[in-house]
DNA sequence: AAAAGCCCCTGGATGC
DNA sequence: TGCATCCAGGGGCTTT
């Protein structure tokens, strides 16, 4: 569900609240894609000291350990001081002194997991081989491109797979490559220096774009305060299939690339 | 090493 | 209205 923007979204609409405050205690409901990693209870008495977020993964510090949650493709959190209680899809409580952080995930792909640091085997195992951040500076044009060079694959599952930028789901995948004028089947190695330049803009812009809309193009995604996102930010190819391409009028296309749909104008998008 | 498939799970939309 | 089918924002794991 969540891209980048909705993750950091949800980060930064709690990220201040919850720091500093003491957790009375955790409840867990059914299982996510893995067990929490630790008795709740023992969790109980330590302190929030921020929340950072890497990739799609959001990283909640505490005074001893950090939390690592990933809202999967329906997930999202809500943190309030007085939320009513669990519903079916609750599946995580983190109860603190300055409110709840509660995890609702229908699908449940998502995560919270429990590590004791960031060398610990569980945590280099997930984050140990996640691309550059796409927002900021560490976004080094050289780096991307040289990533690029490296892959056969088609762009579009390169950028997916997340191991040269982090944080371009399927979405915004479709959305960049539009931007970009690039065809998403072509080969990452074939791109061009000029247009690898191009992509590279277009990646960081359309992700910034949509942190400052505050989350989306998501039909479902809301903040941590439960306000719904919906349709924020238009899309300009995805999930347009056979309505006119916005620049040039021609029926955007939909393929198949590895299981998920991609669309693209096949004139703005010639190679 | 890289690439391609396969799943995990639930709910909503669509079609008969 | 009822039921079957398809599809969905992710990504780790297994197999080629």
């Amino acid at each position: 569900m969540p891209e980048l923007p909705e993750v950091e979204v949800t980060r930064r609409g709690f990220a201040d609240r919850i720091a500093g405050a003491r957790i009375e205690s955790v409840r867990v409901g059914k299982p996510l894609r893995w067990a929490l990693a630790v008795e709740p209870g023992a969790l109980a008495g330590r302190g929030v000291l921020g929340v950072r977020r890497r990739g799609k993964y959001l990283l909640v510090d505490l005074d001893a350990g950090l939390l690592l949650m990933h809202l999967g493709m329906s997930g999202s959190l809500r943190f309030d001081t007085a939320l009513p209680a669990p519903g079916t899809h609750d599946h995580f409580d983190l109860v603190t002194s300055r409110g709840t952080l509660r995890l609702n995930d229908p699908r449940r792909f998502g995560a919270v997991v429990y590590v004791e640091d960031e060398a610990s085997p569980l945590a280099r195992k997930l984050l140990g081989g996640l691309g550059m951040e796409p927002l900021g500076d560490g976004f080094d044009f050289e780096a991307f491109h040289a990533g690029l060079r490296r892959r056969r694959a088609p762009i579009k599952q390169v950028l997916l797979a997340g191991d040269v930028v982090v944080g371009v789901g399927n979405i915004y995948a479709s959305e960049a490559l539009f931007l970009a004028g690039i065809r998403p089947t072509l080969s990452a190695a074939r791109i061009s220096r000029p247009r690898a330049l191009r992509l590279h803009a277009a990646v960081r812009d359309i992700l910034a774009r949509a942190v400052e809309r505050g989350g989306s193009t998501l039909r479902d995604f809301s903040n941590v305060d439960g306000q719904s996102g919906y349709f924020q930010l238009e899309a300009t190819v995805y999930g347009r299939k056979g309505e006119p391409c916005r620049v040039c009028a021609t029926p955007v296309r939909m393929m198949r690339q590895g299981q998920r749909a991609t669309y693209f104008c096949p004139v703005c998008q010639k190679h």
